[in-house]
Parts: C-alpha cells; sequence; structure tokens
DNA sequence: GTTATATGTAAAGGTACCTTTACATACGGA
DNA sequence: TCCGTATGTAAAGGTACCTTTACATATAAC
C-alpha cells in the first residue's frame, strides 16, 4: 500500500515554484522535491499543512495505491 | 501546529478494541494506544488506512489545531 | 558567455514513527 | 478468588522524515 501524492501537479497548476513552496510552508526545498519524488512521504501535519496551502481535500492530493 | 486525532472516539462508537483494530490494520496494539494517548502522530500512509478504516474523511479523524 | 532562476541530488545528523518484548493496572464474570 | 479481556506503559532497535550544507545540471535572458 503505497502512498501516491500529486504535490507537484498541484504545485505547477499554481505556477509555483518548489523554492516559493517551501518558503511559505516553513519548510526546505529538498523536502518538497524529495516527497515530488516519492523518496518518502511528508509526515501526517506536513500532509494536513498542504492540503490547506492548496485548499484541497486529502484525495486530492494524497491517496493510497491498491493493490 | 498541533494534529488532533479522533482515532478513540471513532474506535469507541463502533465498539472497536484496540486489540482488534490493530489486527485490522496490521500493526500493533501500542500504535494504536501511543496515537490515542497523543504520543506521536501516525505516518500519513497509517492515517489514511484509518480514514479507510473507519470510512470517514480526513477532517472527521485528524485535523491541525490552530494558534 | 555570464547571470539568475529552477530543479536534482547527496551526506550527515537529529527526531519521529513503529516494532518486539515485557510487565502492569482495572474490571466483570464464573 | 481466579480468569479473561481491555488498556497503559517502558525499553531497545530499525527505518522514515526533515534538516543543514553543498555541489550539480538545465534553461532563458541579457
Amino acid at each position: 500500500m503505497r502512498v501516491i501524492n500529486r504535490v507537484r501537479e498541484l504545485r505547477q497548476q499554481r505556477s509555483i515554484t518548489q523554492v516559493k513552496m517551501a518558503e511559505d510552508l516553513a519548510i526546505t526545498r529538498q523536502t518538497i522535491n524529495a516527497i515530488e519524488k516519492g523518496k518518502y512521504n511528508p509526515s501526517l501535519e506536513l500532509a494536513l499543512r498542504m492540503l490547506a496551502y492548496f485548499d484541497v481535500p486529502m484525495e486530492q492530493l494524497f491517496y493510497l495505491e491498491e493493490e
């Protein structure tokens, strides 16, 4: 059960750079990049902050891959 | 920005024990207990599995405490 | 062709998450 | 009382998350 994320898609839809998003969320650019590249999942807290940032419900940003 | 969770409330509403919930989710009872007691937050993956388990949207199980 | 912007990646370190193993308290029923 | 069930908690170990620092490539503008 992997977690799929659409961070890159939503970020690019809004024409936001990794740098700006990192600043806005008070985290590092490397963290954004690693999450977009699927290196690891964000913590629940960071995931919730990203939902608020993009103003979307969970299922539009993170969801479980079934198998 | 703390994460608030209502795991205990939803679990008890459904009359499910920590033991059964842990078995159903294939995790340990200690993990359920620690999360209910606020010792730490679940990973995003486990949080998503709990949403599916209780069949509720994110905001009914986990949300950010504002301040 | 140099500069600025955006992104990719890596190593090292700290903390959070989750496990296994173990012991403990509280409660209800036989 | 004794037993079974439910819950609380602790220590030790492994992996995941996130940081700081650093260097790297690609592109577009001037």
